[in-house]
DNA sequence: CTAAAACCTCATGTATACTTGAGGTCAATA
DNA sequence: TATTGACCTCAAGTATACATGAGGTTTTAG
């Protein structure tokens, strides 16, 4: 009896496919040792690596970006305060991607009836004012009214 | 001199490019008429359609949604009572994304440094319960401590 | 009227995140 | 030991949301 776990123990306790381990090896995510078979088989932190990769996945986080933050611990093995250094980073991410989110539904509230979406003055439009000097042409609802 | 507008003259007032305009038609967002060289004509609403699509899509939204959202009103043309009542659908979805990503965030400085990461226990683990019918083996951090 | 700019379709390419299948090997059990 | 289930690699497929390019046509400006 082995204390090393299997691709298939793994998907079954952390419960994503194997052919997804395999495509995490692929992508550097995630490592394994060989059996002289060349078969995988991982250190019990694999778990809580694959853990950590799904939570992350789960709030918008990409595997390229996950990937980078698990970089900084090359060990493999994530120690309690290595998850709360990455929890911290990932906590920040979230909030920008929420605080986007409301600014958005806010702007959708103060935009409720008004009907411009004009790409010059509409707030939810254009958000970078990349065409804002572009000049004529940008105001949507007058020239669809000068009809 | 023409009312319509051409691909060109969207792409150019909406910020978009011609291919997505393409790929919009294709997929059944925008609809067009030809001319007899069986070129694209628009109304001018179709700068407003637009609008809302990328509206949309930065708040998240998929275009198959966003698709079926538009097909409530046939007519092509949206008006500002249409944009009304699809903004009010939006800001509730908005409302969701916002909710479930605030969890999260709570769920994560909860969990800080406690570092389980459980299927079973952990709140940040398994949001569905799925596997947490499964029997023994969902401790991950206990079992990598037993060793 | 002619030439350039804009347009057309259709096929293929890009990136992300996987899944599925073919063809073959390894390992645990009866 | 034999067989079956689990595993291996590599290629190709799926879905979303477009961009790019080839080869040819239409529109517009001078």
């Amino acid at each position: 009896m082995d204390t090393t776990l299997s691709v298939g123990d793994v998907a079954k306790r952390s419960g994503v496919a194997v052919s997804t381990l395999h495509y995490y090896e692929e992508k550097g995510l995630i490592k394994s040792l060989r059996t002289l078979g060349n078969q995988r088989r991982y250190h019990r932190s694999i778990l809580r690596r694959v853990a950590i990769i799904r939570i992350a996945k789960q709030a918008g986080i990409s595997l390229r970006l996950i990937k980078s933050h698990l970089e900084k611990f090359p060990t493999h093995e994530v120690s309690p305060s290595d998850w709360q250094q990455m929890s911290s980073e990932w906590r920040a991410m979230l909030n920008d991607r929420i605080l986007s989110l409301t600014q958005l539904r806010d702007k959708l509230d103060s935009c409720i009836g008004c009907g411009c979406l004009s790409l010059r003055d509409c707030p939810l439009r254009n958000p970078e004012d990349k065409l804002g000097e572009q000049g004529p042409g940008a105001r949507i609802l007058e020239e669809e009214k000068q009809q």
